[in-house]
DNA sequence: GTCCAACAGTAGGACGGCCTAGTATCTCTT
DNA sequence: AAGAGATACTAGGCCGTCCTACTGTTGGAC
């Protein structure tokens, strides 16, 4: 059984004389792995219902939303990404029938994104999935998980991210 | 002052009968969104060096190894990434004239990924700005660091990472 | 009232990740 | 010794992200 490649790099860390960003180092990488770990997880779920984890956030956001509509400025907000990733985004569920633009009725430059009947269907079905063999998984123990929030809320708060 | 949307997501699937899933659901996004943050400081300080995080870790594999020479398939294993992404770095690392590729000598299928002194000094250079700079900075609190390593060895080691 | 700065969205391009297909080489079986 | 399967790498393409540049619109300063 080969040995964990992170703690590998600590410890070259430490014998290069940067102990004190060992740690950091460690962690940042950790995260790394881990998210393209649980992304590809992710989509493999995704896959069969012909969206990807970008994509299904769009979704999620319009079908929680009151009106199942929002602006494409808002979802940029939410979502923390550039313009023209919602842009992306937005052009492929249209181009799926999953959401459709309509013009904003008092601003002509703003553009809302309405979820259409087949995207609340997409949404119910892949979110049925995700918590079935993901978000529900046994993946690690019930505690690490809200303490992994916890952690993570430090570092996205200490961003300014929320 | 906005309320954290991760939160509120979780709210909103404990609402909706999901509650069994809302901590996976909120862990994994959090995952998503942490490592967006971080991964744009790390890009950010890499940035004046002309290389991304994808080549800074070729490099410091390099690095790191007796000979400072690899073959590209242990490269793509350690650093869990697909072939061609390897490819990918090298042809930039090369086009840079931070490596060159090398005839395995018994192996004619393999290549060898040399650095180059000046990859040396990229990798250095830019590793101690990385130290100085997110690593070694107090993003969180160290405890919470450690803990952070930890809990996702988890979540890598119940996936086979290690 | 006019003009200009700010804003909303998109087009085009760079980059990293993956997948599939293809070539070249090795190795194992028979 | 020969063929079959595995292996190493790359070319081309898709997707999501970002950046820059551009068009059109709004709204406030004057």
């Amino acid at each position: 059984m080969p040995s964990d490649p992170i703690a590998e790099a600590h410890r070259l860390w430490v014998a290069h004389g940067w102990a004190d960003a060992a740690d950091g180092m460690a962690a940042i990488t950790s995260l790394m792995r881990a998210q393209q770990i649980v992304l590809a997880r992710v989509e493999a779920v995704l896959k069969p219902h012909g969206i990807t984890f970008a994509r299904y956030e769009v979704l999620m956001l319009l079908y929680f939303s009151r009106r199942h509509s929002l602006p494409m400025t808002f979802i940029g907000e939410r979502l923390q990404v550039h313009p023209t990733s919602v842009t992306n985004a937005v052009d492929r569920l249209q181009a799926a029938a999953l959401v459709r633009r309509t013009p904003h009725p008092h601003d002509r430059r703003s553009t809302i994104v309405e979820l259409l009947p087949a995207g609340r269907e997409v949404a119910e079905a892949a979110t049925a999935d995700l918590n079935d063999q993901v978000f529900g998984a046994p993946w690690i123990k019930p505690a690490e998980i809200t303490n992994l929030i916890e952690v993570i809320a430090q570092i996205r708060r200490q961003a300014g991210d929320f």
